[in-house]
DNA sequence: GAGCACTGC
């Protein structure tokens, strides 16, 4: 018996495509997925043009021996680059870089009412720091920072201990609090307090462009606070893209405040809370603010929004901002009519929202968007002409220097420039950005080789490696001064460019290069590609070498190639048409959705309070039909998280067979559960013998360790599963295990997954049945090497080959049982 | 018989 999928099936995961997906030429949504791509003309001007070429000193390239820092063992790449130099014929040719000795940051021309208005607001505003954003000048540089004087930047901020009782650390904390007091009077915003304020009462909407270290995270709302906009126990709600952020921001902001964290001051991010009754300035994730936005849709409690970081354009800011013009509107409309809703408003959602909070005073939603120095005027244009207000920072200058010439192989571009920094310029450390892991350790055999055939006069070098997947003791190294004598050359992923900051940095080497997430809606298929850095992530990169003194950026492309293209720059653009009818069509596959778009009830209300992809949601809603949630619950939990497994490169073998004990011959579904399982068991254990909760997490970790699972993710999911279980129980869910009845459970995966199903062909091969693709079972499956009839699978990625992953065996006569919506049998 | 940048709920 044959399959098909009915008329009108043959989608996949386009729940996946962002509303910042660019398409490319070849019909590729590109997704860099955490940071958009502001030029967007990198993606979506089809192939990308010949990378700059980076005049390379003979020195690296000679191979009479004349040289110190000659050397075989180049890798493919150095030598490829090598030929392309040859036939430049430039040997001998002094290695140099276009100097530039200002910030070549610029906003693109603002619109004639706007500088209008600049104009009008500088007579006004004097020798004051504040203005118009779009009259900022195209290369200022305010005033220097001191080192470690930075209130502003949350990695930079110092731990203050909580008020103790010995009268020496009164004394050391009444110390702490005058430093702080001085440093805040001393940040840029402070001079502009009143006047921004002023502004804030006279515009709902206000863009704030401040720089880094103008102290705008944490003094603004401390501003609001004391301006009174928290009377009536209002909050100030403040959101940030990470959740580091969030929670140093609030520990510093309390502190300044002389007040405990979770008072007054507090933060909130997934599986941690830090707010009271008490609180009036909430940090917390953007993520976050939009899953409470589905539970009290004009946010109430909220007097002010200030959505932080906007610049950085997170999928969750994106719809955020989108969300945030809603609920000014709708809370405008009752503040309007003084709380009497009449039916005459056009959109029904908002009628039937406000009038569940009749009765309620509710104010207009003060909103202000911040953004680090990229185009405000596009902020301020989607929110119909908003007013701008620009704030000095307190950065180092940085000279920026770029090639003058394309460079083919930006690698061997960044080995020439260390060494080049290094042999010519005076002390400090350098910071290397790369596209990913293989980069970094090919790039730091190189550096090592050359670097033993330094004349031994010269200091040394000490390369330090950080990219996530780097265990955190290894990504400790990166934060450690070197010896004297040495310089520090850390070569970096994109970590290194918002997530971290490492000390000592003077010199940035910024190839241009950024691994990005491809998503392509038409096969569902996702991978991952090297595409240029946006302006946004080049101006990012430039700053981390100004962070305690002057520094120096080496940009390895020309200055006019396609990444000043700011003004083509489509903010706030909406998704493809065809993502989003894909999409919608996928949520109504899932029963989520009405036939008329519409949130069904109760299962699409049930899928939306779920923090879950769509398609988890509803296994979890299927397995309380099937009587198996307990394990969907971890199923679910174990798949949202990264890789469980974890195989070193020199324990493959160790590892392997680690894995073996856990593994099902059914699949990895139920491998995952058996993990789960172990774990837990192990933690039992050790409860049981009355361990402390410290203890109890030392055991896991060993266990872990002895296993071969990655202790984080396994944490991870366990946080997540806690946090599912709670949702489901509310919602009312039974969560019943089905024992060993584990037929019943891969009927229930079967179910839930039907739009992810493969069947095996004669050749061996396998068809994905939505889209009629060619796929292959991963090696990392335990079916790998089973290759089963027909199995439901996760994940679909393209690397070398069309992969499906995480999969169970199933009867292939159980899709039309219990999928006849999707699939008919062929008779 | 394969490799994976970074985030968030």
């Amino acid at each position: 018996m044959g399959f098909k999928a009915r008329e009108g099936g043959g989608l996949l995961d386009f729940l996946h495509a962002p509303p910042s997906a660019h398409i490319t030429s070849d019909g590729c949504v590109l997704r860099p997925s955490h940071r958009r791509c502001p030029s967007g003309g990198h993606s979506t001007n089809g192939p990308y043009s010949p990378f700059p070429i980076f005049p390379s000193p003979p020195s690296l390239h000679e191979r009479d021996g004349k040289t110190a820092a000659r050397g075989g063992g180049e890798t493919h790449r150095a030598a490829a680059s090598r030929r392309g130099s040859d036939h430049h014929g430039r040997a001998g040719a002094r290695y140099e870089v276009k100097r530039r000795l200002r910030r070549s940051s610029s906003y693109s021309s603002p619109s004639p009412d706007l500088q209008a208005e600049a104009k009008a607001l500088r007579r006004k505003e004097g020798a004051s720091g504040l203005r118009l954003a779009s009259d900022r000048p195209a290369a200022t540089v305010a005033g220097f920072r001191r080192a470690r004087d930075s209130a502003a930047a949350a990695s930079d901020m110092p731990s203050f201990p909580s008020s103790g009782a010995s009268p020496q650390k009164q004394q050391h904390n009444a110390r702490r609090r005058q430093l702080i007091r001085q440093q805040r009077k001393s940040l840029p915003i402070a001079s502009v307090e009143k006047r921004l304020i002023e502004e804030v009462r006279k515009n709902d909407t206000l863009i704030v462009v401040g720089e880094t270290g103008s102290g705008k995270t944490t003094q603004l709302p401390q501003f609001l606070y004391d301006a009174g906009f928290c009377q009536d126990g209002k909050v100030i709600g403040i959101t940030q893209p990470r959740r580091v952020a969030a929670v140093t921001v609030a520990k510093r902001v309390a502190e300044e405040c002389n007040d405990q964290l979770g008072k007054k001051v507090g933060y909130s991010i997934r599986f941690d809370d830090s707010t009271s009754n008490a609180t009036r300035i909430k940090y917390m994730t953007d993520g976050l603010l939009l899953r409470e936005a589905l539970l009290d849709p004009l946010l109430s409690k909220y007097s002010v929004i200030v959505v932080d970081e906007a610049h950085e354009r997170t999928v969750h800011t994106d719809v955020l901002l989108g969300l945030l013009k809603k609920v000014q509107h709708s809370r405008s409309i009752y503040a309007n009519k003084n709380g009497k809703i009449l039916p005459d408003i056009q959109d029904q959602s908002q009628y039937f929202t406000l009038k569940a909070c009749q009765g309620t005073k509710i104010d207009p939603l003060k909103l202000i968007i911040m953004s680090a120095s990229l185009d405000a005027k596009c902020f301020s244009d989607y929110f119909g002409s908003a007013k701008a207000v620009h704030i000095q920072g307190r950065q180092y200058p940085v000279d920026i220097l770029y090639t003058y010439q394309p460079e083919s192989d930006y690698l061997d571009a960044t080995l020439v420039t260390i060494f080049q920094i290094h042999l010519e310029e005076g002390p400090g450390d350098i910071l290397a950005f790369l596209t990913g892991q293989e980069e970094i350790e090919s790039l730091d055999r190189l550096i090592q080789e050359r670097a033993r055939q330094l004349p031994p006069q010269r200091s040394k070098i000490w390369t330090t490696p950080i990219y996530s997947s780097l265990p955190s003791e290894q990504q400790m190294n990166a934060f450690k001064p070197a010896p004297a004598g040495t310089r520090k050359v850390v070569l970096a992923t994109n970590i290194a460019e918002t997530s971290v900051t490492i000390p000592g940095i003077k010199y940035v080497i910024d190839p241009g290069m950024v691994k990005a997430r491809a998503y392509n809606p038409v096969t569902g298929m996702e991978s991952l590609i090297i595409i240029p850095v946006s302006k946004a992530q080049a101006l990012q990169r430039s700053g981390r070498a100004g962070r305690e003194g002057p520094g120096k950026c080496y940009r390895l492309f020309q200055e006019t190639l396609g990444i000043d293209d700011i003004i083509g720059f489509d903010f706030m653009e909406k998704p493809s048409r065809t993502a989003i009818l894909k999409s919608l069509e996928q949520l109504i596959l899932l029963g989520a959705l009405t036939d008329d778009y519409k949130l069904s009830d109760p299962v699409g209300r049930q899928m939306a309070r779920l923090p879950l992809d769509p398609m988890y949601s509803k296994a979890l809603i299927v397995a309380s039909e099937f009587k198996c949630l307990e394990e969907m619950l971890i199923v679910v939990s174990m798949l949202s998280v990264e890789s469980i497994f974890f195989s070193p490169r020199e324990k493959l073998e160790e590892a392997r067979a680690a894995r073996k004990s856990f593994e099902s011959s059914e699949g990895d579904h139920i491998t995952l559960v058996n993990v789960y399982r172990a774990a837990k068991e192990c933690l039992e254990k050790s409860k049981n013998a009355n361990a402390k909760e410290k203890t109890m997490e030392k055991a896991l970790n060993r266990w872990c360790r002895e296993n071969f699972i990655n202790y984080r993710s396994l944490r991870h999911a366990c946080d997540v599963h806690s946090q599912i279980q709670g949702h489901v129980q509310q919602m009312g869910l039974n969560v019943s295990s089905c024992g060993d009845d584990m037929v019943l459970f891969r009927r229930c995966l079967t179910a839930a997954f039907f739009l992810n199903a493969a069947m095996r062909q004669p050749d061996g091969s396998y068809r994905a049945l939505a889209t009629s693709q060619s796929v292959q079972i991963h090696p990392s499956s335990v079916l790998f090497q089973k290759k089963p009839d027909c199995a439901i699978f996760n994940e679909l990625v393209r690397t070398s080959q069309n992969y499906v992953k995480d999969l169970t065996r199933i009867d292939p006569v159980w899709l039309a049982e219990l999928a006849p919506q999707y699939y008919a049998t062929e008779d």
